[in-house]
DNA sequence: GGTGAAATTTAATTGAC
DNA sequence: GTCAATTAAATTTCACC
């Protein structure tokens, strides 16, 4: 394993919360050179600490504002890679986790309302050789990242929910 | 609600698979100039659809190789407050959905092995009036963001299983 | 491993149209 | 929305501790 220290990680909380920090802002909040910051976040890239940067999305605003997470099971007989690309075929599908014992999959899926969610749990049931689904309806979240809670409730009336069957933006 | 056209989408899309990316290289992908694309990310920010930019980080080269979701169930008195309250306090747990139903909550955590998934489990149910918890061990994972999946156990990138899923949602 | 400074390149920003 | 000028930042390259 990579050795990382503490300044490694105090540079990872940084990018944690903002992954668009400069050097320099990061050399000032650290208490090091320009250079050195820099050397750092090119080595925890090179080592594949870091992998990348995103965006960080408010979902709701975008008219998705109902979020949830399916358990999937399946029989003993269906390989893994078939349940994954069951599940990522399915566009509102964020985030596939295979699980060991039971359930065998646990998504995370957003859409747009409550009769949106049943079709997206519908075509999950259809897709593959599913033997039984449970989703739990997420009401609230928090991430460490941020700190930051959302409420998810206040983001089901933000605007027309599009007719059942219409395809959901992008 | 706030008007986000297929551009803005585009655009968010660029971002979540690089966060980074500078508008030059966008307004080269979407066919718009620089400044007509830094409007728009600047008028997303403006409006709370891009609420910030982070790192993506790959944990298992941390140490942090193991990856569960733990289902918490309390009695029907404890407050919303106080279930998100127990779960942030544990430095393990990196996100907290509360959920209508059962269980009340679903808490994604990061340990270094499996004695420590158990220490923060322990922690967990003395923490509050918990009544019960059941966790899954997460194996394996994708993400639309990238539309490569990760294997847990071996904490090595396996690369994209196949081919699926990597088309944006419509 | 780190510093500091200068030169270069590249990107971000702003204002006129 | 475009385009051009300006400002700011990232990057490279030194010599050095």
């Amino acid at each position: 394993m990579a050795e990382i220290d503490e300044i490694d990680h105090q540079v990872l909380r940084l990018l944690r919360e903002d992954g668009r920090r400069t050097f320099s802002e990061m050399a000032a909040e650290i208490g090091l050179s320009v250079a050195a910051v820099k050397r750092r976040v090119d080595r925890l890239r090179e080592i594949g600490v870091i992998t990348g940067f995103t965006v960080r999305v408010d979902y709701a605003k975008l008219g998705w504002g109902i979020e949830a997470f399916t358990e999937l099971r399946y029989p003993g007989t269906t390989p893994v890679a078939k349940i994954i690309r069951t599940a990522t075929d399915v566009p509102e599908v964020q985030e596939v986790f295979t699980i060991a014992g039971d359930p065998d999959a646990l998504i995370h899926v957003r859409v747009r309302d409550l009769s949106h969610l049943q079709q997206v749990i519908d075509r999950l049931r259809r897709a593959g050789d599913v033997t039984g689904t449970k989703t739990l309806l997420v009401l609230g979240s928090w991430t460490r990242d941020t700190g930051s809670a959302t409420d998810t409730r206040s983001a089901t009336d933000t605007g027309p929910a599009g007719e059942p069957g219409r395809r959901p933006p992008r």
